[in-house]
DNA sequence: ATCACGCCTGGGAGCGCTCCCAGTGCCCAC
DNA sequence: GTGGGCACTGGGAGCGCTCCCAGGCGTGAT
C-alpha cells in the first residue's frame, strides 16, 4: 500500500498534466502508463518520474469510457447470504477466483441476489457495462440469467451446469462419480441397506448426486428402493428431517450417503436421537469435504470436491471469453475430478 | 428481471439516439432519464417510449465520468475469506448493508483483502475512483487502511472501532456493556470462580470485551485472578486450546465467558474432553448469538449483537458522507445496544 | 543527393454522458 | 404595446482517457 508523498493535491492530476511535466504529450504519456513497448527509454524515464512525484493515478471512469472495459469481474450468487456464508463451497470459490485474478488488474466484485429488486438492478448493472464478466454460482435448474447475460452479450461462466446440455460455459466437478464413489465405497465395507439424503432437486449437481447413487447400486447388482432415497434441501435441518422419515421408513438401513456434509450433520443429530451409533450401526457419507465433516463426531467420510480449483478454472475461462481468446466448445467447459475422503463414520 | 424485446442490436444505444428517436434534444432526453421535473408532460412521454422501444441503458462509464460519482460501494473485509465465512457477524452485515442499500441505485461490491498486493490493488482502485465509498469492517488496531482512505478523500465508515478514541466515522455496539451482562449473569446465578477465553486482542472489541468481564466481576465485589483469563483467537480451535488451559490452571473453575459463540464452541469440546458437565459443573456463555450457539448441545446462552441493524446504520452514515450530509461529529459514530440471550448453558 | 522505411512522437477525434447557459415562446401585468 | 417572468429546451463544453493518424527524424540503400 503506497502512499506517495506528493499525492497530497485535492484535484487529483490527469495523464495531461503528467505529460506536462514529463515534457513529453499525452500519447506518449499513455504508452508509458500501459506499458507500451514502442516508448523511447528517455521519455519512459521521464514520464515515469512524473507520474511518481505527482501521485498520478488513472482515472477509472475516463479509462473505462475510452476503452470500454472496466477491468472488474462480478462473482454472483443467487442465495441469500445465509446459504452463501454456511457454505464451504462458495469459500472455496472465492479464494480461488481471488487467486487467479491476483496478477491481473482485475477487481473482483461479489454480488448477491437474494430478491427480484436486486436481480432488476444487477441486470442493469451489466446492461449499463459496468463490469467485463460475470462468474455465476449455484444456479438453478430454470434460471434465466445466464440467457439473459448472454443475450447482454455479457461474457459468463458458471460454476455448476444447470442440466446435462448446459449451453453457457461452466465448470463443474463429476458429481456422479463421486456420489458413485462414496456408496461403491459403503458397499465395500459390507453395507447393504444404503439410503441416500438428496439435496434440492432443482439443482443438477443434487440430481447428479442421486444418479451416482443410484449407478452405484446398479453397478454392485443391488436393488434400489425408493423407500431408501429422500429429499433435503442442503441444509442441516433438512438433513435431520429426511433422516428422519428414512428411519421411519426403513428403520433398518445400515449406511446414508447424504449429499452434503451439512445435511450429514443433520442427519447425524437425527440418528443420535433415534439411539444408532455412528458407524457401528449406521454408516454415514457426506458432500464437500467441509470443516463441517473434520468436525463432526466421528469424522465425517466425504466427498472432496476441488472447489478452490474450480474457482481458478472459472477465471481462467472467464478471462479467455472478455480477451476474445473463446477457442471450440471443448476449452469452454471444464470437468473436475471429485475424490472420496474417507473417515471415521463408514 | 426485464429484457426489452427491442434490445436486440449488437450496438447499445446512447442517448444521443434516444434524444433523436423522441424528437428533442440531448439535454431534455438526459432530464427524463435522470427524472428531472423541468421536463414537459409530452416531451417525457416522447423521450420514455423511445428508451423503451430502443431499450437504452445509460452506460454506467460515461455517466461516472461526466458525473464524477461511480453508484458503488465496496464493503472490505482485510480477512482470509475462511474467517469472514465462518463468523454469523460478517453474514449479518452484509445482509444489513445489502437492505439498505436496496432503494438506492448503487451497488455493493463485496472485496477481501487477504494479501498486501491484494491490499495495493484495492489501494490503486480507490484512487482511480472506481467506487463512492468504502465499508471498513473488522479492522485491526494498527491498519492504516482507514487513514489512506481519508487521505484519498474516500468516504469511510468502520464496522467496529480500533481503538477508544476513533478517529474515522464508525458504528460499533456496546461489547463492554454485552461481555458485562453476561458475567453479570453468571455471578446472578451463583457462579463464583468465572474464566474468560479472549479474542485476538488486536481487536478492540475483544478487549472491550474483557474489560467488561472485569467490570462485572468489579461491580461484583469479586476478586479477579489473572489465572482465569486464557487468550483465544475468535477460532473454534483457539477455544478449545484456551479453555484447556483454563481447566489445568484453575480446575475448580465453575463458569466461562467466551468472546466468540466459535471460541465457546470449542470450549465446550475441551469441556466434554475432560468430562465437565455444562451447564452442571460449568456453565458456558459465548458472544454473538449465531447459529453456532443455537446448535450446541446445549443451547449457548450468548450475547446478541444486532449485526443487521449494524449493517444497516454503517450504509446510512457512509451514503451521508458520500452525499456531504456530514453533520456534526456526533451524527458521524453509532453505539448500538447488545442483548443476553439466556439458553440452557448457564 | 534522394528515397524509402522504421522508430517515436504529438495531438485530434472521439467514448457517452452531465452540467449549464443562452435561448425561445408564452402569459400576464402594467 | 411593452416588459418581465416563467416553463421548458437545445446543444456546447467539458469529464480524462485511448486510439490512431500524420508527421519528424534518423538510417541505410540506391
Amino acid at each position: 500500500m503506497t502512499a506517495p508523498g506528493a499525492a497530497r493535491h485535492t484535484r487529483r492530476p490527469t495523464l495531461e498534466e503528467v505529460a506536462a511535466r514529463a515534457g513529453v504529450g499525452r500519447g506518449t504519456a499513455s504508452r508509458v502508463v500501459n506499458g507500451s513497448p514502442t516508448v523511447s527509454a528517455h521519455s519512459r524515464a521521464a514520464v515515469e518520474a512524473a507520474v511518481e512525484e505527482l501521485g498520478y493515478v488513472p482515472n477509472g471512469s475516463a479509462r473505462a469510457l475510452a476503452a470500454g472495459s472496466t477491468d472488474s469481474i462480478a462473482l454472483v450468487v443467487p442465495e441469500s447470504e445465509t446459504r452463501l456464508f454456511a457454505e464451504p463451497y462458495f469459500s472455496g470459490t472465492v479464494s480461488g477466483v481471488a487467486t487467479a485474478l491476483a496478477d491481473t488488474e482485475k477487481q473482483l466484485l461479489l454480488t448477491l441476489l437474494r430478491t427480484p429488486k436486486e436481480r432488476e438492478r444487477f441486470a442493469r448493472y451489466v446492461r449499463a457495462r459496468r463490469i467485463d464478466g460475470v462468474l455465476l454460482v449455484s444456479m438453478h435448474a430454470g434460471d434465466p440469467l445466464p440467457e439473459l447475460l448472454q443475450q447482454y452479450e455479457m461474457p459468463t461462466v458458471l460454476g455448476g451446469r444447470r442440466s446435462a446440455d448446459e449451453q453457457v460455459p461452466y465448470v463443474d466437478c463429476d458429481n456422479p462419480g463421486g456420489a458413485e464413489a462414496a456408496v461403491a465405497h459403503l458397499l465395500a465395507r459390507g453395507r447393504r441397506r444404503i439410503a441416500t439424503v438428496t439435496g434440492s432437486l432443482d439443482l443438477y449437481a443434487a440430481q447428479c448426486r442421486l444418479e451416482g447413487y443410484r449407478a452405484a447400486l446398479r453397478h454392485g447388482d443391488h436393488p434400489a428402493d425408493p423407500r431408501l432415497v429422500a429429499q433435503g434441501d442442503f441444509t442441516e435441518e433438512g438433513g435431520r428431517r429426511a433422516m428422519g422419515e428414512l428411519l421411519e421408513r426403513c428403520p433398518q438401513l445400515d449406511a446414508v450417503f447424504c449429499a452434503s456434509d451439512l445435511m450429514a450433520s443433520g442427519a447425524r443429530l437425527a440418528l443420535r436421537e433415534a439411539g444408532r451409533r455412528v458407524p457401528d450401526d449406521v454408516a454415514l457419507v457426506g458432500f464437500d469435504d467441509s470443516a463441517v465433516a473434520r468436525h463432526l463426531d466421528p469424522p465425517l467420510t466425504s466427498v472432496r470436491q476441488p472447489v478452490e480449483l474450480m474457482g481458478r478454472e472459472m477465471t481462467g475461462l472467464l478471462l479467455d471469453q472478455i480477451a476474445g481468446r473463446t477457442g471450440e466448445s471443448e476449452a469452454r467447459r471444464r470437468l473436475l475430478p471429485t475424490e472420496l475422503v474417507p473417515r471415521g463414520s463408514s
